[in-house]
DNA sequence: AATACGGGGAG
DNA sequence: CTCCCAGTATT
């Protein structure tokens, strides 16, 4: 009988699948697509991926861009701090490396947004060397195989299945062994209905032996998310803004940072949505604003809240703009709004706009 | 150790 | 609807 790693590699050698980071194992652009994939889907990613190496095909391109720019590609992709960070990390790898990045998995570590699973990736995938890499799939693959019952969120399980990884990896081959484990969880050793009767490591599984596939990995219950009621203004400009629409982009840091949006923020108890309309536009640029109809209702979910978005036509009575509570804003036309990047909510606003353009626009 | 951080795929 | 995804940074 073969080892549980011979007949994994073996697997993947015959069955991998022809993504686009596999023919391209340049630091660059393994690190490019293995910040993509973080907490992100295959499927998901391709067409990302493709675009954004199309327009910065190396890291001094990317380093020389403008953030916004980054930003714009990454529009939709969501966990926006990777944009941010990637861009940073880029500017770090030319002025501090020369262009070149670094080829071991502690010092590509230090980079903004590689963790240790990044690190980990680059080094083995582009450089050869031979570290584990640990994410959701090998989490499961693990968990399964070797029957492990504790939960998987503990800071000391974390710990047992990185040591696991690691001491599984055979010498001088950890990319291939990390990209199989990763493939199998992905394609084979699936969260739900596992194909156990294809899997290449059936005979090694001791979940499958006890029957217990389906409950491994353990995981402890979610928490309830809430749900807030959220306002946005639509702002016609007048005078010397006509047929122009207010819009402003968030700040640097935190939820949606750098992106742009329809100004507004979040209902408090007690206010009706046009009170809080008006609060949060004073509060955030500075503006009174005569709150008008009501435009449509947008819902949508994050990783800890859901929101309902409504957004109102609005003008400004009194006051004028200003950077008060966000980074910048604009006046723009509903063409140009293309050029900057908005959370999902905000782009059903947009669509709405498109769809029924209004006679003031 | 717990929480913040998006959006979409798939059952 | 729920769960989860080639995780990282912050507190």
């Amino acid at each position: 009988m073969q080892t549980l790693v011979a007949d994994l590699l073996a697997w993947f050698e015959k069955h991998a699948a022809d993504l686009p980071w596999r023919r391209d194992r340049t630091p660059y652009a393994v690190w490019l697509s293995e910040i993509m994939l973080q907490q992100t889907q295959v499927a998901t990613v391709i067409g990302y991926y493709e675009r954004f190496l199309a327009r910065f095909p190396t890291v001094e391109a990317l380093a020389a861009a403008p953030l916004d720019e980054v930003l714009k590609l990454w529009e939709g992709l969501g966990y926006y701090s990777r944009a941010r960070n990637l861009h940073r990390a880029a500017r770090v790898v030319v002025e501090q490396y020369g262009g070149r990045f670094p080829g071991r998995a502690a010092e590509l570590q230090t980079l903004p947004g590689v963790g240790r699973y990044t690190a980990g990736a680059i080094a083995s995938l582009a450089f050869g060397e031979d570290v584990p890499v640990v994410d959701g799939n090998v989490i499961r693959v693990l968990a399964r195989v070797f029957d492990i019952a504790e939960d998987v969120g503990q800071e000391a399980t974390r710990k047992r299945l990185w040591t696991l990884a690691e001491s599984l990896i055979p010498p001088g081959a950890a990319g291939q062994y990390n990209e199989s484990l990763m493939e199998l969880g992905r394609v084979i050793c699936k969260p739900r209905q596992p194909e156990c009767g294809v899997c290449p490591i059936q005979v090694h599984c001791a979940a499958y032996r006890l029957g217990v596939q389906e409950g491994r990995p353990v995981k402890a219950p979610r928490k309830p998310i809430p749900h807030y009621d959220v306002v946005a203004g639509v702002i016609h400009g007048r005078d010397g803004q006509q047929g122009r629409i207010l819009i402003a982009q968030r700040p640097a840091d935190g939820l949606l940072g750098g992106l742009w949006e329809f100004p507004g923020g979040k209902r408090e108890p007690g206010e009706s949505l046009p009170e809080a309309l008006v609060r949060e536009l004073r509060e955030e640029m500075g503006v009174t604003v005569e709150v008008g109809a009501f435009l449509v209702k947008v819902r949508h979910a994050f990783t800890h809240f859901r929101i309902t978005l409504h957004a109102f036509e609005c003008w400004i009575a009194a006051g004028e703009p200003a950077r008060i509570g966000v980074a910048d804003f604009a006046w723009v036309t509903l063409d140009e709004l293309d050029r900057y990047a908005f959370g999902k909510a905000d782009q059903g606003i947009i669509a709405e706009l498109r769809e029924r353009p209004r006679r003031l626009l």
